[in-house]
DNA sequence: CCTCTATTTAGACGCCTGTCTAATTGTCTC
DNA sequence: GAGACAATTAGACAGGCGTCTAAATAGAGG
């Protein structure tokens, strides 16, 4: 859980994310968005890929990158318990 | 947004917020839950003001902070907007 | 095998962050 | 007002993080 906080500490990750919703894309197509060299955009896929909020594929020369939406679901979840425990203490005492 | 994510960068705040989550409390019963000075926690707290994400008030000598349920539930619409629009690409392409 | 393109890895650098100790502020009680 | 208690602010310091340039790896195609 410490790892994927940690990557969406960060906005240009989480514009990466939010690029990967709509579609599949390569390292290249991904870069263009981003006023950065190329190696500073591949530091941030692999700290996505090491949180496992990304995956990866070669195909040929290029690697396309894609959401994984199981980790999203995490974060997803740990929020909702957060604000659930929240209401029902809300609830017990009115 | 930017400020929100920083914040639950660490896992310290995280849990923080969890105590938070079952009721509200001050900030020594917080403190007592960490193996760190009260300086450093007091430092998290105003990270965790700073982005919204707790409220505080002053009764006596001492503060007590609750959780904004609020801000919570920005996080949590953010995951689920990313998790839907993967979705929605998933039933365009089947 | 050489070269071109796509991408990553290595290493350096400045800034941001989490922690600490020491000092300060705010509040209550005598 | 003095002392005690709760909590914060100030300032210092090590380690982590985001960015860059330069070099290396991987594959495609002559």
């Amino acid at each position: 859980m410490n790892l994927i906080f940690k990557a969406l500490a960060d906005p240009t990750r989480r514009e990466i994310l939010r690029l990967l919703g709509r579609s599949e894309m390569t390292a290249g197509e991904l870069a263009q968005h981003f006023d950065m060299t190329k190696p500073s955009m591949s530091h941030h896929f692999s700290v996505l890929k090491d949180a496992d909020l990304i995956r990866s594929r070669r195909e040929g020369q290029q690697i396309w990158y894609s959401l994984n939406t199981t980790v999203l679901q995490d974060v997803f979840t740990w929020a909702w318990d957060l604000i659930a425990d929240a209401r029902r203490k809300e609830v017990q005492t009115p």
